[in-house]
DNA sequence: GTCAGTGCAAACTTTTTGCAACTAC
DNA sequence: GTAGTTGCAAAAAGTTTGCACTGAC
């Protein structure tokens, strides 16, 4: 499914939740599913906030951001992360499953497939409740994070053999 | 192992993180450890601060706690969970590895334990990336609202047909 | 025309930071 | 003695809220 057809689809989607819910079709709303949709990968309130001054050339508060994101959330149509400070949303619709892992010490967030994995999750009998998605986050330290640390501890053990 | 002799434990495990990183070993900080071993299940920042006030007598700042937490994160003894605004963190040490259940509709978290995906989890090879812990959150409806969100449907239809 | 939705600013909550005082080493 | 830690208060960052105005229905 290419670009335009999946917005095309999500809109759509959209639509029928507002009707569904008695909620009204404004301008903005779409102008911000429009933009998230055309994101790779995750953003925060802030990015997609600069991201539709600029790009989108239309303005909308942060407010009605936040609003619109919980409608989007309950329309399936995105899902809310928290690592960080600062809440992470994603799209959701049309993209393949995946996890992610965390850096402790630099934050940095990485995603990866795994089918295997999946399946697992998928596949686990849940004791009385109905999944609807997850979030796999494996928190440890980047290979990057890793090598400094590792100088450091050790030029702390030689300092005290001294 | 008996609640204390955890305590002891994690307080070594403590001691030799401190002495690998070159941190000092000050008294706030073997409180707040103490403290944290003592909470069964999550906590927060600030329930955390009103425990010590209250039942340690031994008050630290805020400041503090988050400055402490960061460490026993590295040292591994302690998790941290991004549910709801505020961070939760609970104890690792000692503890069986278990999933998380959020309830979307009343934000209720229930625990489970899964042989079999916590071994698949652990046993997937990460791109360069040193495992530390993990978390996974299972989103979707408990039994109670799913109960009760199929009444209402029904209800609904009921009301419309009339 | 009405009321849900929006923008703005203020309020609120959680976490971080700067700085003086303290204390583990 | 001195540098890492602490407490405090202020600031920052993220999110929510109240209110007047706008525009979808």
């Amino acid at each position: 499914m290419d670009s335009q057809n999946v917005k095309d689809t999500v809109r759509q989607i959209f639509t029928e939740y507002l009707n569904a819910h008695g909620h009204r079709k404004t301008p903005e709303r779409y102008a911000i599913l429009d933009t998230i949709y055309s994101i790779d990968g995750h953003f925060d309130i802030d990015t997609l906030y600069s991201l539709m001054a600029d790009h989108e050339n239309f303005r909308v508060s942060r407010a009605t951001l936040y609003n619109t994101i919980i409608l989007l959330i309950n329309a399936r149509l995105v899902i809310k992360h928290q690592f960080g400070n600062s809440s992470q949303y994603e799209k959701s619709y049309n993209r393949g499953t995946h996890h992610h892992m965390i850096c402790t010490q630099c934050g940095k967030v990485t995603e990866f497939q795994n089918e295997d994995l999946q399946q697992a999750i998928e596949q686990t009998k849940l004791p009385r409740f109905s999944l609807s998605h997850y979030s796999l986050y494996i928190y440890g330290m980047c290979s990057k994070c890793d090598r400094a640390n590792r100088k450091k501890v050790k030029n702390n053990i030689q300092k005290k053999e001294k």
